[in-house]
RNA sequence: GGGCCGGUAGCUCAGCCUGGAAGAGCACUCGGUUUGCACCCGAGAGGUCCCGGGUUCAAAUCCCGGCCGGUCCA
């Protein structure tokens, strides 16, 4: 199919549209009517205002249902939207478009789709427009439902394609939307994303683009365009914009928000603009790009000349209207993150999530709004959006928790701004450079008109740099390439193994088979592939298995078993020389350590299950680890747990125990499962397999999950966490030890204490506090001792004193006794009361010596201590400096008798010259 | 996952660039003064300079590694 062709559907050549070339962007578009240009924005004006629809106004609900029923009732099946958080696809973190959810699984053809065609109304978030939104009136949104008909056309399932796109979408406008055909117009266009690409034509009615619909059929790859098998129709139908479009309100917001904005206005102080500033602004916003500061700045004045309002008026009015439109965007957007469980962090979406917040929290304590203001401002939200959104109410508590603490912790951060903006303004040339603004932001989360705040309450003026945000843009540096996963075995092992038979899982079958037969199908190196095992591979966070296999009665020990795909490698000692594919194999595993690994896993799936049920949906399954030893889980969680909620932890998870509950297994379609317990299964990751392995704890958890578990939560034994810390913002680890494991962990316990004991020579709450007794006791005595040394050291410097003249003295002591510190205080105490003096204090300790040579003011000014050091050295050796006052002589032996006089002499005859030389 | 910033007295921080005697303000204790709202004056106590290693005669300061906190980005 060329390229021209495919945009000439059948529908076109039937109804008589033309194939226009647009006046302004010289894009083909196709029309019922002759027009000068597309009818696309930036190329006309919004007139969509002035266009007749035959329904009247309809709320974002009504067109989502309508939408949802035109499509359903056209052969489409519905299906349920997933959350926004696209916790299935490891290479995004938010729902950008409907596609999304079908990637990559369906696209890749590894899962067929739920449904074929289908229809969903799925709510996405895109941040890249976050700046955007409020400026364009409402065109760009961070949250917006996308309505989309998908079907898959399969080489050998042909389901539709362009013709009856194209058609479905004139049906739903004319008939359903109301929209006169004339007013329709499809522009050709050429749409490139997630690896795939395909051509497709943009819709729009009256300036107002209100469907994409992309006839998906290359997948890039190194630039090329290669085509697919499978032909996607993926379209995009703007839920939001359809609902401007049917009420024809002056904003978006106005449409899809209604009282909220006038209720926003006033919990903000902020006044609402009259009707016709706002409609004269409606008329502008097609062709002006708003986010440009010197086009908006150019609007408000044409505005205010044109409704004869006075600038200052105009500028209040609009600029205080973006800051609502931008708070109801950002509440909703960040009221359905929270609601579908992200918990606000520095990495992954917490922190998209945290930006969100920050971004809205910014306006927001600017105005001085408080946190309970803050609180209803989300609130509302919640209550209007709690039916089209059935997970907001379901986690509402969550959400009024994690709001108001973050909005605390940015309080915080305010408060703190001023102390890290002085720290910049004291440091090198005064006001702050590009690179101070720059550092500012990425290093303390300071934008530069809270820097510009603080700094005025600090009491200097200082404006942002015009390049800070260009500056800020070009230290983006693109994602790095995401480092391959090292492969479990050797490349070449791998490579080998890759293409042999799946192997028969016995540890799937029935997790308690301890002992097997089996053949030998390969042997790669010092790995063994076997034709069925009993063998569990690591994965999952589950360790490997040990033990050991019998070959024509040579016993090999197993080290390490991994899998590649369906293939399991047994890693065996000794070299593996003698197997040949073929051979009988009796395999037995080591049941002690794989039983420690059943308790530990199946514990972790009860420990999630419980945190989920006390604290809320927001856990989410981080990272985990099942040993012999122990059992760790990573959870998102945004605070540590007190001492209560740790036992009260412990408790229920017991509690579960004890009440012996079944632990089974399944493997179920992929949709079956999904429908049945949710997202929540996917706590480990999602398996790209059309069926998946549900492990489930009766009442309490259903994961998906490739582990051996036990058949019943009595077996787990006994449960006790053993460490709870936060590794993260937003991360909390759970360390534990389940059955036997507990007795192990209580013997450790028993025995740290009871070596201590012996160190103490007795019970430890007797004898510690006696210690910490004695030990405060021994200290006063040693400060008395210090006391008295300093003293006697301070009486003979006094003694040794030789007067040189009126400005200079000096004496030399000599001690066996070496206290670094508290010859360095009484030395600088002494010179203070004496500014004459220089004292030379030679100590000896037990293979080295210090000399230290201390002055007072008026002897520096003359004497200089390093001169007198380095004299000091030709005498004794060994090296040293410091400063004019003070000087510091280190030597690797002890200072005799006669040299300590030699030194004595040198000093007095320097001092002397000097002194008297002045 | 990567980058950047920080960790010094109970608190807020200076000192680090350029190695050489551990500092300020607030809080605390004592004495005086005052008895109307951040009182004032004087004296004192309070330190694992985050941890470990290296360089050096000498490290809070320089280098390397780690831990903790903050923050930006993917």
């Amino acid at each position: 199919m060329g390229r021209e062709n495919i945009f000439r559907v059948r529908m076109f050549k039937e109804k008589g549209y033309s194939r226009q070339v647009c006046g302004s962007c010289k894009a083909n578009f196709w029309g019922r009517l002759q027009r000068e240009n597309c009818g696309d924005t930036p190329c006309t004006d919004y007139y969509f205002d002035e266009v007749r629809l035959k329904t009247p106004p309809l709320s974002l609900g009504e067109v989502r249902e309508k939408f949802l029923k035109f499509f359903k009732d056209r052969g489409h099946e519905v299906v349920d939207p997933y959350p926004v958080v696209a916790r299935w696809r490891e290479d995004l973190y938010l729902t950008i478009a409907s596609i999304a959810v079908f990637q990559p699984h369906v696209t890749k053809m590894i899962v067929k789709p739920p449904a074929n065609p289908l229809v969903i109304a799925q709510p996405c978030i895109r941040l890249e427009d976050l700046g955007s939104v409020g400026y364009t009136i409402g065109r760009h949104l961070t949250n917006f439902i996308m309505g989309g008909h998908h079907a898959f056309n399969y080489p050998d399932e042909y389901i539709y394609f362009t013709d009856e796109t194209v058609e479905l979408a004139t049906e739903f406008f004319t008939k359903h939307v109301g929209v006169p055909e004339e007013e329709l117009s499809f522009k050709e266009s050429w749409w490139e994303g997630g690896g795939n690409a395909g051509p497709c034509f943009e819709v729009s009615v009256g300036g107002l683009e209100v469907a994409t619909l992309v006839f998906m059929m290359y997948e890039v790859s190194d630039g090329k365009y290669v085509e697919m098998p499978l032909k996607i129709v993926d379209t995009g139908y703007g839920i939001e914009r359809i609902t401007w479009l049917t009420q024809r309100t002056p904003t978006a917001f106005h449409a899809v928000y209604g009282d909220l904005v006038s209720t926003y206005h006033k919990i903000m102080g902020i006044e609402e603009p009259p009707v016709k500033l706002l409609q004269a602004v409606f008329k502008r916003a097609g062709r002006w790009d708003l986010r440009d500061p010197a086009q908006f700045e150019s609007l408000k004045k044409l505005v205010s000349y044109e409704l004869g309002l006075p600038e200052v008026e105009v500028f209040k009015y609009l600029d205080g209207a973006v800051l609502v439109y931008n708070a109801l965007d950002h509440v909703k957007t960040a009221l359905l993150m929270l609601s579908d469980g992200v918990v606000p962090s520095n990495t992954g979406e917490g922190y998209l999530a945290r930006l969100v917040l920050r971004k809205v929290f910014r306006v927001l304590s600017k105005l001085g709004i408080g946190a309970d203001s803050v609180l209803k401002m989300f609130e509302l939200q919640a209550q209007t959006w709690r039916s089209l959104y059935p997970r907001v109410s379901d986690n509402w508590n969550y959400v009024q928790e994690v709001v108001e603490l973050e909005y605390r912790k940015f309080q915080e951060l305010v408060e703190r701004a001023p102390s890290i903006v002085r720290r910049y303004l004291s440091r090198g040339s005064p006001g702050l450079s590009l690179e101070d603004y720059v550092e500012l932001y990425e290093s303390h989360g300071l934008p530069p008109e809270l820097v510009v705040e603080a700094s005025l309450k600090l009491g200097y003026r200082v404006s942002v740099p015009k390049e800070f945000y260009s500056a800020l843009a070009s230290k983006r540096v693109k994602a790095p390439i995401k480092k391959a996963e090292a492969l479990p075995v050797p490349r070449e092992v791998y490579e080998r193994a890759v293409k042999l038979p799946a192997v028969e899982k016995l540890f799937h079958v029935d997790p308690y088979v301890r002992e097997f037969k089996a053949r030998v199908v390969d042997v790669i190196g010092d790995y063994v592939v076997l034709d069925r095992t009993a063998f569990y591979p690591e994965g999952g966070g589950q360790k490997a298995d040990r033990g050991k296999i019998v070959v024509g009665g040579k016993v090999y020990e197993v080290l390490d078993v991994q899998k590649v795909g369906d293939v399991v490698l047994h890693k065996v000692r000794p070299e593996p020389r003698d197997i040949s594919p073929g051979a009988e194999v009796y395999g037995e595993i080591d049941w002690d350590v794989r039983y420690s690994h059943m308790r530990h896993h199946t514990a972790t799936h009860i420990l999630l299950g419980v945190l989920r049920k006390i604290y809320g949906d927001y856990i989410w399954q981080a990272g985990a680890e099942k040993e012999v030893a122990k059992g760790r889980l990573d959870v998102t969680h945004f605070k540590l747990p007190t001492l209560d909620e740790v036992r009260l932890i412990e408790r229920e998870v017991n509690r579960v125990i004890n009440e012996a509950r079944p632990v089974t297994f399944k493997t179920v379609p992929k949709y079956d499962a999904e429908r049945s317990y949710g997202f929540k299964l996917y706590q480990g990751g999602v398996p790209l397999e059309p069926r998946i392995r549900v492990i489930e704890v009766m009442g309490i958890d259903a994961e998906a999950c490739f582990g051996t578990h036990l058949r019943n939560t009595a077996e787990v034994g006994g449960f006790k966490l053993v460490n709870v810390e936060k590794i993260q913002d937003g991360v909390v680890r759970f360390e534990y030890v389940a059955g036997p494991q507990l007795v192990e962990y209580a013997h450790q316990l028993e025995e740290k204490i009871s070596s201590a004991e012996k160190i103490v020579g007795g019970e430890l709450l007797e004898r510690l506090p006696k210690f910490v007794k004695e030990l405060e006791d021994l200290r006063k005595t040693l400060q008395r001792y210090r006391e008295f040394y300093r003293n006697s050291l301070t009486r003979d410097i006094l003694e040794r004193r030789e007067v040189v003249s009126e400005n200079c003295s000096v004496s030399t002591v000599f001690t066996e006794l070496l206290d670094e510190k508290l010859f360095t205080e009484t030395l600088k105490d002494y010179v203070k009361e004496d500014p004459t003096v220089v004292v030379v204090l030679i100590s000896n300790e037990v293979k080295k010596a210090r000399i230290e040579v201390s002055e007072g003011s008026r002897a520096s000014s003359r004497v200089d201590a390093v001169d007198l050091v380095n004299r000091i050295a030709k005498i004794v050796g060994g090296k040293g400096g410091g400063k004019r006052d003070h000087a510091i002589l280190v030597v690797e032996k002890l200072v005799q008798r006669d040299e300590v006089d030699e030194i004595r002499r040198v000093i007095l005859e320097r001092v002397r010259e000097l002194c008297a030389a002045s």
